[in-house]
DNA sequence: TGCGAGATTTAAAACGTTTTCATGATTCGA
DNA sequence: TCGAATCATGAAAACGTTTTAAATCTCGCA
């Protein structure tokens, strides 16, 4: 932008430059026009002459101005900000931190800024919502880990406030969302599984709570159900729970009857984990059994044997969120246009589909 | 807080209540009282009577008042909001969310929020600084992977505004920092390898340009020197390279003579690549070598066998970090009481110290 | 009775924008 | 040539708070 180096060079009657940050009014003091009409010409108002408009834009540059924010925010009542509303469970294995980076670069050249509100102690999800709403504290919001009649989404929609979930819900009224096809995700993976000549695929689940965890569970009932094969849906574990937990969870299993023979694991870290679980029982990936699972980083690559994996582009999805938010806030009330079904792509490697 | 159930119950004379936002406006008419006093008595100004004090304060609550952000930044010129830069490369393994979690912890109760840069694309790290202090975007700044001669300590330094770094630098100015004690923690994780009977260690340092790397460093070879055994610093991978690239370097280092026999990783996903990448050359952790590693989550107690680690707390620090710059922006000019040098728990597996 | 010293309260200005409404130029149609 | 329409600019109010300076009130005391 402005080279704050170089010799400002303006030799003014008597306005000599106090060092103070510059305003509106020191532009209009400089050019010798009006604060209204500086204020006009930055923001490109149509009635205010070309030659104006680039005079005004040429000292704002010089001195290096830049809007207040604050004064921006008291009188136009927009705030500027999209928040995102962080979840503790989201520190997995940089979640939060993938979704962020793409909302940013979403938001880039915007005159949005991110601002991320953890609610990580004190309040409900519900309540968060509550407090930046009342306060003012953004003009948009995203959020993650939707349930089907998620209190949160009931109480934006209510308000009229813009907001954009990850994931769907179940409720009647439409709203924003961008979403990954957990449904197909589940659905292929564990078609492979069976494609592999694996008789008794296991589902580990997301949280009951999730809308999402249901379509992973919907996609991977199809399939065996396809394939007439067996099946086991852990009990006692998700995807939320620590890695030491599933490890534990899994080593049990196999010390009962019947136990399956491959897995659909959700995320990552569960995929290690019972991988670990099952070494613990001597069992080898590739051999004994098979896992496909969700990729979202590139943990995976580092351990051995290679797990097959289906990826999630988290960085992408926060960006299409940031897009639609934006959508939202500019007006935009065709909500079909807001709603955002992310396709997962399958390796070849699967092999054709169906 | 105040609840909006509640029916609000006030008879007054003409001043109806119009269902927008309350502002000190609304409570002066509802009291009688002037703008002024109800602003004083919720800021708990000595001069106000006691029972005007409560009186308002009633008045407030029941209304549900909060006072508007923008407009008290506008006079006073205070933000109210704490700033995170956040890297891209601390996407791994929920670093930035633990930070963050601990840093809101710290906020808990404060007038102050959180709010977070990403710095994911578009500028360096100074440029970040420069935008957020040049707009006011921040009452102060907290940040990460400093340099030996960081320039964004070196311009927060110069303009007087307020921060706290996570690591130290080698600048002449101090300046608050809360850091881990990398130096300990290499000296003792070296030590602990050695006294497993290992002569060869080898350590996977942090990127060169950061202060930490050379602590761990200092630590290792410390360790090395006093017990005069052969060591080795691993080339071409650190800390921040990919887990694939760090499995193939290991690889690649055991086509070759003389390999090490034990190594010190800075990080779980280091330690889980060495551990794959070995395997890969059919060695065995605890067997052919050992490991101790720095532990941030709960990432290795998925995997078998398990690795020794020294813990080092994320959300404490940034809790302290938190707090730490609520002192300084509180006005402590006693630059030493903001320094905190965190000391690693050394397990009592790893038996008494020398 | 009056007067200054607290003790409370208040009026008004200010923060930097945006916006409503008005003004001074210019041009145009009749 | 004159009023109307168009164009470019400006004055002033407003957003909700804090702060400075001033006003009012209540006493105690001479």
């Amino acid at each position: 932008m402005a080279d704050p180096s170089k010799p400002a060079h303006h030799e003014d009657s008597g306005a000599a430059a106090k060092r103070s940050k510059p305003t509106l009014r020191t532009i209009a003091e400089i050019t010798g026009l009006a604060v209204t009409t500086v204020s006009r010409a930055l923001s490109d108002a149509p009635q205010i002459s070309i030659e104006t408009r680039k005079r005004v834009r040429e000292v704002a540059d010089q001195i290096g101005y830049s809007p207040d924010r604050a004064a921006q925010r008291l009188k136009t009542g927009r705030t500027n900000v999209i928040g995102v509303l962080l979840d503790p469970h989201e520190e997995i294995l940089g979640y939060g931190t993938s979704i962020m980076s793409g909302i940013a670069k979403a938001l880039q050249g915007t005159a949005y800024h991110l601002i991320v509100m953890p609610n990580f102690l004190n309040s409900t999800n519900v309540q968060a919502v509550h407090y930046i709403t009342r306060n003012g504290m953004a003009d948009g919001l995203i959020f993650s880990r939707t349930e089907p009649l998620d209190p949160r989404v009931r109480l934006l929609s209510d308000l009229g406030f813009p907001f954009v979930t990850h994931g769907r819900t179940e409720l009647s009224t439409p709203h924003p969302y961008v979403d990954y096809d957990n449904f197909t995700f589940a659905y292929q993976a564990t078609k492979r599984l069976i494609a592999k000549g694996r008789r008794k695929p296991a589902l580990i689940s997301g949280p009951a709570d999730f809308t999402f965890s249901g379509h992973l569970q919907h996609g991977f009932m199809t399939a065996v159900r396809e394939a007439g094969c067996a099946y086991e849906i852990l009990s006692g574990i998700d995807l939320d729970s620590p890695a030491g937990a599933i490890r534990d969870r899994i080593r049990q299993r196999y010390a009962e009857p019947d136990p399956p023979d491959s897995f659909m694991c959700g995320g990552e870290v569960c995929a290690l984990a019972t991988i670990t679980g099952m070494s613990d029982c001597g069992l080898t990936l590739g051999r004994e059994y098979d896992i496909v699972a969700k990729q979202t980083s590139h943990l995976l690559s580092a351990i051995q044997p290679q797990v097959e994996t289906i990826y999630e582009d988290l960085t992408a999805t926060g960006e299409d969120m940031g897009r639609v938010l934006l959508q939202k806030i500019g007006g935009e009330s065709d909500v079909s246009k807001l709603q955002l079904l992310l396709c997962p792509q399958i390796p070849s490697s699967f092999g054709a589909a169906d």
